[in-house]
Formats: structure tokens, C-alpha cells, sequence
DNA sequence: AGCACGCCGACT
DNA sequence: GTCGGCGTGCTC
């Protein structure tokens, strides 16, 4: 085949947030090494650089007055193949996002190139003689400084928000110039080696060892240490002779007796197993094997409980062939499992760990390892766009859990059906787990699209829960702020017995608030409809939702009065509350204001393993040390405002996390929960059915008023500077889509909160039957009238973004 | 996303 | 008068 006979042309993907493709024409000489999946370098704009994918190599010339060419192919080979593209497809199409974005959430970042500017001196004469600016000259001395120099960088170092005239003004004068270069980020992993001298034999190293070295004891030891570590490996890693020091290794090299080497080595691949704990030691009932094989000759989605989690694995590994490869997709970076510890200690040098927060070279490295060889990958939700080589099992723990959801940015993909999907196109069997299933996955079991959940079996644990009716304590007086007197003396009691106490309450503003004694203004942020809440920790007033930070504020923006306090709210405030109430006991907080990060949580975790604390206090973090094994009592301050939420699934969340935290406590953990209205239909469910009677009770109950999983939810939510804007266009955009789907649109509604990063926000909401001429005639209407606001001149910069199925 | 172009107020 | 602020629109 001769491509070169006619002008080619590829449709590409850039690694920014645009919608849509932009053609490039394909010089002669690259035609014939082209292809889809392989990324080229091009000029986006006016100089800048991209790593661009190509999305479709073809021979329409596109009708835009100015093609440019591609310059340069950056992968040999595709490293995107076929079925990941329909993937993403599948992705862009059902949430109504971009490819390009899609592109971004799959892709580890180092494969996202773009060009950086950088400045470099174009003259050798002396410029401080000629008439400089001020900056000018700081630039000159910057660039005289280091050779090369990024733009980005001079910006920084003159503190301004543009100096693009300025480096061009140089660049006339002919005393620099600029250039666009592309940074490959990737660095490969060294680690320092030592061998023995090959041209030495043993006779040699003995007489090294008796005389040369005979008056040097220090040096005689190293080498026998490093000739005894050679018996089992050539190469010696430099940390396993950790107890050498460098100086006596240094001199054993300068004599010819070592050699130094850098080994390029793995980030990711993980050192011997610790302990072995084989599958073949993990009993499992006989009747649960019969029942899992069977399913696993069947392609339907399953739902299992927790319980067969392992006997599943068990399954699977019994009928492994080399090369399937098993993802497992967790919620969260600190979930934890035993059926993970498993696999960590039996196949740690056959399973990959990845998350989101992973830097670039390792998620880099575990794309490679991916693509050739890997049996487990252990993942949160971003590992569904991993290039597996031969993914045969999904496992999907927790499924009920929320975080399966991705919010911002867009693509805002459930990895639970985005799993059901990938599974579906690659072949691959699926499973869910979960003992408090969500409402979507039990109706899909019970439709029978999905296969035979069993109910989990200790499942009645609601009546260990004791409800304090708050509303009865008022009237008796035995109401302490936040407590009730059954609550304080329930505590007094567990740490009379020398245990411990976790006290939760469930407040997003836990940090204290600047607040105006005079007349009651409270601190809020310049661009949202929120209070700021003041950080102990970096001592700033702090905006959750779009991260405004303020050192202080030294006056009431209402009266102008300097009289202002930090009001503790949350649970400091129930900190403060009860450092008085037990003025003897050892208190500490635990909300993301003291323990931010996963280092100084774990330092409160194992401070309090150690009960170096009587009472800890905090938000749903705390909870993680529930099964801690003297904690004598949990306590909820206020169990109401965990249902109340304004969600419709708030109850069925709630009922989820409890039954959790029941399922893990020890024995001995007794669990209250405070409420002004104990009599509400939720307590009683929970103290008194099983979670499947929950569930179906309240199915039922969606079901009559149409609601998830029984219709589909699609949010839109507008935004613009200005209220009355955005107001108009969720307005017209009801109208709009009332025109052809009536009561199934919603709208305008004002949010709970009303401005966020400085912009109002208007929702209107969409729900529809679960059919997909209906799904995928919205959705185009959805675009219909995306277009048609664009089109009303006033409207033209309120900005729209789609949540499906939002949670 | 970044950059150009165009329109407004505050300053040598 | 100009410099530089931001709002808007375009980039193959």
C-alpha cells in the first residue's frame, strides 16, 4: 500500500477542556508511520506545543482556511487501542462530556504533553550599559543567570499577570528570544548496586582479603559482607548493606575490588511477601463453591454479599489461566479488606496498587506493566481505563458506596456501571459486592438482570442501637448543649472502666467562624454563599468550596466594629463542651482540619490504638476506629441531621453507614444516636428490620413518586455572574425543554447554596423513564438547547454542566 | 487552557 | 494621552 500518493490528514484530541477534534495535515514523509492511538506533537494557537492523540487518520480535506501540519509523531506505536477508544465513546456519549476530557481522566498525566515557553539571551554584550527598565534588567539577570529560563517562571519572578509584551519588545531589540520545548516528565527510578570486580577470581579476593586489606578492619568486614551477599545474587542493592558506610565502599572501589552500578528499577513492584496466607488455607463452605461456580459460567452481572467475597476469589484463581488478568475497584484509597491483604501477601510480585493520587512516573509505570503483564490490579475508580492486556474478572466491592462517583471534574462517571460497561465490551465477568446493596443494583437483581444475591446473614444488627430522644431530655432539663445526661453518664461509665469513647457528629463547618459580637455578621467568602471557617492548623479563614484564603479580617464588613470573636461550631465546639463536662479525660478532635493528609490521621489513629486518648471527637473520620478493641461506646450528637439531608437518598445512605459501623465494631461497643424526633419512620427501620426490608419499604416509596432506580436523573446546573442571568437562562431552557418533555423537567431551582466561585448557580433537573429512545432523546434535546441559549447574545457566557445519574 | 483583540478607567 | 484591567471569542 502507498499512502504517500495522496495528502492525509488526522483528526486529533488535545489534552485541554474543548469539545471536539481539530485537523491537521500529515507531511509526506510521516504517512507511512501514522496511525490511530499514537500521539504527535503540534502547534495549537499561535506557538504553543501539544501532545495531541489521533482520533482518525483520513483523506477529507477539512474545509478550514488554515491547516496546520503535524510535526513530529511522538509514540512508534498506538498506545491507545481500539476497544479503550469505544470505551471512551461509551464514556463522552452516556455522560455528556467531551472526548477530550475523557482523554484526560483515562490518561496518567505524563502522557499529556504540552509545551512549556522558555526565554534564553540572544546577545553578548553587556546590556546594564544600555538603557534597561527595571524589568528589563531583572529578566537579564535571570537569564544571564541560569541559560534557560521559563516564561512562566519571569512572570512569577516579576510577580505580573502577563509579560508576553515585555519578552516581545526584548525580542525585537534583538536581546533574547523564546521557544516552545516539550517536557517528557518521565524519569525512570535509579537504585545503586554493588558487585564484586568481575575480573576477580576467589583466589584473588582471598589474597585481597588477608593482605591487602589486613590493616583495615573496617574495609575487610564490608567485603566479607559483600562477598557472603554475592553467594545468593551477582548484584547487591546499596540499601541491603545499609550498615556499610559509604567512605569504606568508596575505598573498596577506588582499589578495583567493587564496582558501582545504577539500576533502573520499578516503583511499583513491591519487595518479598511478608507473610504467606494461602487461598488453599482459607476454608470455604462447599455449598457456596457449587453455587459460585455456577455463576461463574454464567454472563450476567452478579451481586454477592461481602461474605463470599473470598470464596469468589477462590473460584476465580482455581480456574486461572496465565495471562487473565482480575481488577478489583475499591472506593476509596484507605479501603481495606481482608481479601485485599490476601492477594497483597500471596501475590505481591503479581499485583498492582493504583489510585488517583499516585504521582506521574508511577502511574506511568503501572500503564507499562498493565499492558504486558499483571494478574491483580487493585484500584479506585480511575483504574477502569488501564490498557489490560486481558482483563477477564471486575470485582466491585462496596457497591453501594457514593464515592464510586466522580463530580469535578468532568467526566462525572459511576464506576459501578462504567464497570458494568467495560466488562460487557471486553468480555469480562462482573461482580458486585455489598451486604447493604444500593437501591439501583436490588432492582436489577430483582428485575433478574442481575443474578442471585443472597441476602448477608448477621444481618439483623439494629437492635444493638439505643436512640436518646433529645425533645424528652429538654423537657426533663437534662440537656447539656449537645448532650443528654443519658449520653454524659454513658460516657462517665466507659471511661470509669478505663475504655474508650467516640463522639461523631456530621457537620461540614466544624472549624470556628469569625463572628461579629456586635451585630451577629458572620465571616462568608468573597465568591460563595458560604461562612468561612478558620484553620488552626494554617491559622487562615478558609472557603471549602472554592479555597479562598484569608490570613484575617480585621473588621465586621456589616457594622465596621473591630469586636470580633472565633465562634467554634461542629465539632469543636463539642470538644469544648465536653473538656468541661470531663475535665480529667484525655480529648482529642479528629475532622480534616486536624488530621489533613493521611500522615497525621494515622498519627491520631495509632495514638489512640495506643489509648493515649479517652474520647475522640470528630466527623465520619473518626468512625474509621470503630473496631478498635476498647472502645466501650460510639455516640451520634445528632443522628437527624444524617437523614435529613436534602437528597433523596440521605436515608438509604444513612442506613448503608450505619450497618456498617455495626457490622465492624467489637462486641463489647455499645452505639447511641441522639435525635429530636426518634419516633421518625428511619429509627424504627433501623433499630427494627433488616436492610432489605428497609430497602424494598422504601422502594416502594420512589417507586410512587418517581425516583431513582425506578427513572433516570439527569441535573443541569447554570451559572453566571450575574443572578438575574442565570435565572433567564434556566428559565428558557425549562421552557425550552418543556416543549417536547413536559412534566419531566423541573425547574428553575435555586440551590442550597447560591454562588460558588463567584458565579450563581440555577439547577434544573430531568427526570425520565429508564428507556433509551427516551435517555437519548433528551439528551439531544439537551444539546438542542445548549445551542439555542449560545445563540441569546445575553446569555452567552453562562456556563452549563450536565450531571447523569447524579448521586 | 492560553492568547489576541477590543473596550473601559487611572495614571506617568 | 497611554497602560493595563478584564470580557469575549477562537484555536485545526
Amino acid at each position: 500500500m502507498n499512502k504517500s500518493l495522496n495528502e492525509y490528514y488526522v483528526d486529533v484530541l488535545l489534552p485541554l477542556a474543548l469539545e471536539g477534534t481539530f485537523s491537521y495535515s500529515v507531511p509526506t514523509p510521516l504517512v507511512e508511520r501514522i496511525a490511530k492511538g499514537q500521539r504527535v506533537e503540534v502547534i495549537f494557537g499561535t506557538s504553543k506545543l501539544y501532545g495531541a492523540l489521533v482520533y482518525k487518520v483520513h483523506q477529507n480535506k477539512p474545509k478550514y482556511k488554515k491547516i496546520k501540519a503535524i510535526l513530529n509523531i511522538i509514540d512508534e506505536k498506538p498506545i491507545i487501542n481500539e476497544q479503550q477508544f469505544t470505551y471512551w465513546e461509551w464514556i463522552a456519549s452516556y455522560y455528556m462530556c467531551s472526548l477530550g476530557l475523557v482523554m484526560q481522566a483515562a490518561l496518567p498525566s505524563h502522557y499529556l504533553l504540552s509545551s512549556d515557553a522558555y526565554a534564553f539571551l540572544q546577545t553578548d554584550n553587556d546590556l546594564l550599559e544600555e538603557a534597561l527598565s527595571l524589568e528589563e534588567e531583572i529578566i537579564y539577570r535571570a537569564l544571564r543567570k541560569d541559560e534557560f529560563v521559563k516564561t512562566h517562571d519571569l512572570k512569577k519572578l516579576l510577580g505580573k499577570k502577563s509579560i508576553l509584551g515585555l519578552l516581545r519588545a526584548m525580542t525585537e531589540k534583538k536581546w533574547i528570544r523564546t521557544s516552545h520545548h516539550i517536557q517528557k516528565t518521565y524519569k525512570s527510578k535509579t537504585q545503586k548496586f554493588i558487585r564484586l570486580h568481575p575480573s576477580l577470581d576467589d583466589d584473588q579476593l582471598s589474597n585481597i582479603y588477608e593482605i591487602d586489606l589486613r590493616r583495615a578492619a573496617k574495609q575487610q568486614e564490608a567485603l566479607l559482607a559483600i562477598i557472603e551477599a554475592s553467594e545468593s545474587q551477582k548484584e547487591i542493592a546499596r540499601t541491603s548493606l545499609a550498615h556499610i558506610k559509604s567512605n569504606i565502599l568508596k575505598a573498596l572501589e577506588e582499589k578495583n575490588i567493587i564496582v558501582f552500578i545504577d539500576r533502573v528499577v520499578s516503583r511499583i513492584e513491591t519487595e518479598e511477601p511478608t507473610k504467606k496466607v494461602n487461598f488453599s488455607g482459607v476454608k470455604i463452605d462447599p455449598k457456596q463453591q457449587k453455587k459460585i461456580k455456577n455463576l461463574l459460567k454464567k454472563d450476567a452481572v452478579q451481586l454477592l454479599n461481602d461474605a463470599e467475597l473470598i470464596p469468589y476469589l477462590y473460584a476465580i484463581n482455581k480456574k486461572y489461566q496465565p495471562g487473565e488478568q482480575t481488577l478489583i475497584l475499591i472506593p476509596n484509597i484507605d479501603f481495606e479488606h481482608e481479601a485485599l491483604t490476601i492477594i497483597q501477601n500471596e501475590y505481591a510480585n503479581d499485583f498492582i496498587f493504583q489510585n488517583s493520587k499516585q504521582g506521574n512516573d508511577v502511574r506511568y509505570e503501572i500503564w507499562d506493566k498493565v499492558q504486558k503483564d499483571v494478574r491483580f490490579i487493585i484500584g479506585t475508580r480511575s483504574s477502569l481505563f488501564l490498557p489490560f492486556k486481558n482483563l477477564k474478572h471486575i470485582l466491585l466491592l462496596q457497591e453501594h458506596d457514593p464515592a464510586y462517583k466522580q463530580f469535578d471534574p468532568s467526566p462525572r462517571y459511576h464506576a459501578r456501571d462504567a464497570a458494568i460497561i467495560l466488562a460487557h465490551q471486553l468480555k469480562a465477568k462482573i461482580c458486585l459486592f455489598s451486604n447493604t446493596p444500593s437501591f439501583e443494583s436490588l432492582l436489577n437483581n430483582h428485575q433478574k438482570k442481575y443474578l442471585s444475591l443472597q441476602k448477608a446473614e448477621s444481618n439483623n444488627l439494629g437492635n444493638e442501637i439505643e436512640l436518646i430522644d433529645l425533645q424528652k431530655a429538654a423537657k426533663q432539663r437534662a440537656l447539656d448543649g449537645s448532650f443528654s445526661k443519658k449520653l454524659t453518664k454513658e460516657i462517665a461509665t466507659a471511661l470509669e472502666q478505663n475504655a474508650q469513647v467516640i463522639i461523631i457528629k456530621n457537620r461540614r463547618g466544624y472549624a470556628p467562624v469569625l463572628i461579629c459580637k456586635n451585630c451577629d455578621w458572620k465571616a462568608s467568602c468573597p465568591n460563595c454563599d458560604v461562612k468561612l471557617t478558620y484553620h488552626q492548623f494554617s491559622k487562615k479563614f478558609i472557603c471549602h468550596y472554592c479555597d479562598y484564603k484569608a490570613r484575617y479580617i480585621p473588621t465586621c464588613k456589616e457594622c465596621q466594629s473591630t469586636d470580633l470573636e472565633l465562634k467554634g461550631f461542629g465539632t469543636q465546639k463539642l470538644e469544648e463542651e465536653l473538656e468541661l463536662i470531663f475535665p480529667m479525660a484525655k480529648i482529642h478532635r479528629v475532622d480534616s482540619d486536624t488530621a489533613s493528609g493521611r500522615k497525621r490521621f494515622q498519627i491520631i489513629q495509632e495514638k489512640f490504638l495506643a489509648k493515649k486518648i479517652d474520647i475522640l471527637v470528630g466527623t465520619q473520620l473518626a468512625a474509621k476506629m470503630i473496631n478498635a478493641s476498647s472502645l466501650k461506646l460510639i455516640a451520634f450528637v445528632s443522628g437527624d441531621q444524617m437523614i435529613n439531608r436534602p437528597d433523596f437518598r440521605s436515608e438509604e445512605k444513612a442506613f448503608q453507614y450505619i450497618q456498617s459501623l455495626l457490622e465492624k465494631k467489637g462486641a463489647q461497643t455499645k452505639v447511641l444516636i441522639q435525635s429530636w424526633n426518634p419516633e421518625q419512620a428511619f429509627y424504627h427501620s433501623i433499630k427494627g428490620s433488616d436492610y432489605y426490608n428497609f430497602a424494598f419499604k422504601r422502594m416502594r416509596e420512589r417507586q410512587l413518586f418517581h425516583y431513582p432506580p425506578f427513572v433516570r436523573m439527569i441535573h443541569l446546573t447554570l451559572k453566571h455572574k450575574e443572578k438575574s442571568i442565570a435565572e433567564r437562562a434556566a428559565h428558557l431552557m425549562v421552557v425550552f425543554l418543556k416543549k417536547k418533555w413536559g412534566d419531566r423537567i423541573q425547574g428553575p431551582i435555586t440551590p442550597s447554596i447560591e454562588r460558588m466561585f463567584g458565579r450563581y448557580h440555577v439547577d434544573v433537573v430531568i427526570k425520565h423513564e429508564k428507556q433509551r429512545d427516551k435517555m437519548e432523546g433528551i439528551k439531544k434535546s439537551i444539546y438542542e438547547a445548549n445551542l439555542f441559549l449560545t445563540k441569546q447574545s445575553d446569555l452567552k457566557s453562562v456556563r452549563i454542566s450536565i450531571n447523569v445519574d447524579p448521586q
